[in-house]
DNA sequence: AACCAGATCAACCGCGTACTA
DNA sequence: ATAGTACGCGGTTGATCTGGT
């Protein structure tokens, strides 16, 4: 019953990887694919045969040339990776994957974790999605070594102005918590922060999310003669430009409905943006850079 | 040069959830 | 249906680096 230990915990190697090891899981993840992480230390086991020779041949000219001896420890493995599949898994997702960017965060790069963490809290994972060169360890220790204390020391300075930002905060989240379903995908929110992504913020997202609003007043044009159901109704608005789950439909469309009430309230049939729709928009449409836009821009402008 | 304290970050640990036999 | 495991995530640790004295 139930799947087999995924390793045995006896002789499981810890601490800093060699890079030896990174060579070898690099082959395997290059093979395989990155996944069934629990096959990597068992499967290595060829890989670092083939290495061993492959090694003593190429690798060997070429680490040696680059490495220290002490990193470099060619004859040595025989038997594969000693490591349980959760240090490969990390070890690929935090290093050795393709397309990481390391150090030096950028000013927009910093403005955006602050604006996420705002939104979702510690949810790194989430916030990484959002920045997809750097990962979410990267971006957790960077928030509690530098942005943290930042933070707290702008608190001390601007106090009237961090209340501002936390009851922000947690209209934000309380709002957020609503629509935890659309929310939490990050597919749909990484589309929401494309335009902010170009290099031409007020431009592209305004037009981004104008052309988004058009698309649905449209596509609701076209399907109000339709008599459908309210829940297809919204659901075929929304897959305009957004994926949401069919079976998270109704929860959506009460949402909705809980924003329309909110908002203008003119009975339209359009739904109303979402809360992170709305404060795009808005940071687009009232002025031409970024770091005006908001309480928490200006907070992250400050630092 | 030696020591120390603080900063940094890779890696580990524990937990919750998803999955499978 | 259930037990047991894999996977993914956030919090934490500890080794290493860096700058000051």
């Amino acid at each position: 019953m139930g799947r087999p230990p995924c390793c045995d915990k006896i002789g499981i190697k810890k601490g800093p990887w060699t890079p030896e090891e990174d060579i070898i899981l690099v082959s395997y993840i290059q093979e395989h694919g990155p996944g069934n992480w629990r096959s990597v230390p068992t499967n290595t086991g060829y890989i670092s045969l083939f290495f061993n020779i492959f090694s003593s041949c190429v690798f060997l000219f070429i680490l040696l040339f680059f490495m220290s001896p002490d990193d470099v420890c060619i004859f040595g493995i025989s038997k594969g990776l000693l490591r349980c599949s959760k240090s490969c898994r990390l070890r690929w997702t935090n290093y050795l994957r393709p397309g990481i960017k390391r150090g030096n965060f950028t000013p927009h790069e910093e403005g955006m974790i602050i604006h996420l963490q705002a939104l979702l809290g510690n949810k790194w994972a989430s916030i990484a999605s959002y920045l997809p060169q750097r990962t979410d360890n990267d971006i957790k220790n960077y928030w509690n070594t530098h942005l943290k204390k930042k933070l707290n020391k702008s608190e001390s300075e601007e106090r009237s102005l961090s209340e501002n930002i936390t009851l922000q905060t947690s209209v934000t989240r309380n709002t957020i918590n609503h629509r935890s379903t659309y929310a939490s995908s990050t597919e749909n929110i990484s589309r929401l922060l494309e335009g902010w992504m170009r290099a031409s913020p007020k431009s592209s997202t305004a037009s981004f999310l104008e052309q988004k609003q058009q698309n649905r007043t449209n596509h609701l044009m076209d399907h109000h003669n339709d008599h459908q159901s309210q829940e297809e109704h919204v659901q075929g608005s929304w897959d305009q430009g957004f994926h949401v789950h069919p079976k998270n439909s109704e929860e959506n469309v009460k949402c909705d409905h809980e924003v329309q009430e909110d908002g203008d309230g003119d009975g339209d049939a359009t739904p109303p943006l979402t809360f992170i729709e709305k404060w795009l928009l808005e940071e687009t449409n009232t002025g031409g850079q970024m770091e005006e836009m908001s309480p928490l821009m200006e907070l992250s402008n400050m630092l």
